[in-house]
RNA sequence: GCGUCGGUACUCAAGUGGUCAACGAGGGCAGACUGUAAAUCUGCUGACUUCGGUCUUCGGAAGUUCGAAUCUUCCCCGGCGCACCA
């Protein structure tokens, strides 16, 4: 317990609002905090990323605070200007029910939806979705242009002569006004959220006269600042199966490594502190993996996506899950491929070739023919690409 | 509405009558190297091909020309400036 609650205001995050001594009061005291984390559902998927804040609202969750999830279904409409090249999508009520349906089974795995403190889901069309023009007004009048051009992002378009739209300004603003709305004592985001919701700390305190705290999540990057998921490949989906998951975190940089333990698993950060030094980055990226899997799924799935991967990689043994296809006897190579969607047009099948990209690991040789005929066995595409040639 | 600049492949971005399937960068895909990666180096990155070529692409449509991404006209979309309205 004492030790849950030393970690519980300083892993992962990056800074707290208006400080860690207000909060730390606060919960010292035993109140019971309202505590909530906006997620706009804009996909189908929650990521790692979301993962990070929702994790420590299950720490929160296990103190006896209540939490919220809030589904940004109307500022979603809107689109963050965080994101600058999110076009604004217009999403329908059933495309977010079926988000939401998505989201709840993905988060279930980390908070609780039932029993005795259920996190609660709310909408935030509920009340932004009713104001009138006044109400906006008014709402707006809180706020100046000066304090919105503070963020970066509208600094730069600035700079750079981008237009910046006037419902780009609202976004703070809706977004702030959820924490009135909902009168929380607190909010959770990633730290690229910050500006957002020091928004709703202002509003807070100049319509409620309430001191809303922030807690601001580190974001999981590595040590020259690149984030995770810039290149899609390996944003890791709360959706992905065990064998995905890992095979991911595998393919992430060394530097990643440190943050990936303190963000997203449970091993004390002292244990941390003591293994960063001792191991190879490749086992301790192991370890990583399994235990990121673990918590997602359990140590089951994470041992058996481990073999797998060992099987892949490390072995050069072909995995289980090869695709396998049927093919006739007098079938080209080629077309088998194309057929099944191995490679996407002749041309690319020729360059694969070309450049020794495909080997028949039954006899360990690279087809060189553009054109040759099939031979049934094990085909390596690349590094990852796998499938298994039945001739019928 | 007026003026002006622009719309090029996955993205950014050259090219401004033939040498353009289109420079370059990023991304992606492969190969080498390795500790899985990353980094680095190399190749590829519209499709089809009997490997000689052929076909389709530069916002859209029409036109000028032997020949257009490049010129003309009209249209659509975006930036910036100005005006109008209030």
């Amino acid at each position: 317990m004492e030790k849950t609650n030393n970690e519980l205001l300083t892993r992962g995050i990056s800074s707290i609002y208006p400080n860690r001594e207000f909060l730390e009061n606060k919960i010292k005291k035993g109140e019971k905090l309202t505590i909530y984390l906006g997620i706009d559902p804009t996909g189908p998927t929650l990521h790692l990323g979301h993962a990070i804040p929702i994790k420590k609202l299950s720490e929160l969750q296990k103190e006896g605070h209540k939490i919220i999830l809030l589904m940004g279904d109307f500022t979603a409409m809107i689109g963050d200007p965080t994101d600058k090249g999110a076009a604004r999508k217009q999403l329908t009520h059933k495309q977010v029910m079926t988000n939401l349906k998505n989201y709840k089974k993905q988060a279930s795995s980390l908070i609780s939806f039932t029993g005795k403190n259920p996190a609660q889901i709310k909408f935030n069309s509920k009340w932004l979705g009713k104001m009138n023009f006044e109400e906006v007004l008014s709402l707006a009048s809180n706020m100046t242009v000066q304090q919105m051009l503070e963020r970066d992002m509208f600094k730069k378009r600035v700079e750079e002569e981008k237009p910046i739209y006037l419902h780009e300004f609202m976004y703070p603003l809706m977004q702030g006004y959820d924490s009135v709305a909902m009168k929380v004592d607190g909010e959770i985001g990633g730290n690229d959220q910050t500006f957002n919701m020091l928004c709703g700390r202002d509003l807070m305190k100049t319509i409620s006269g309430k001191e809303k705290f922030v807690i601001t999540m580190k974001l999981l990057e590595d040590n020259s600042g690149k984030k995770m998921g810039k290149t899609e490949g390996n944003m890791i989906a709360l959706s992905d199966t065990p064998e995905e998951m890992y095979g991911k975190v595998m393919s992430w940089t060394d530097g990643m490594i440190m943050p990936g333990f303190e963000l997203c698993t449970n091993i004390p950060m002292s244990e941390l502190e003591a293994i960063d030094k001792s191991f190879n980055p490749r086992d301790l990226k192991m370890r990583l993996a399994k235990e990121i899997v673990s918590i997602f799924y359990n140590e089951k799935k994470a041992k058996e996506a481990q073999e797998n991967w060992e099987k892949t990689f490390s072995k050069k043994e072909i995995p289980e899950d090869a695709q396998e296809i049927k093919a006739n006897k007098n079938e080209l190579l080629v077309d088998v491929f194309l057929k099944n969607g191995i490679v996407a047009s002749k041309s690319e099948f020729r360059r694969l070739v070309e450049s020794g990209a495909i080997t028949n690991l039954n006899n360990n040789k690279k087809v060189s023919l553009v054109n040759g005929g099939v031979t049934d066995g094990v085909y390596r595409t690349g590094k990852k690409r796998f499938c298994k040639i039945i001739i019928s």
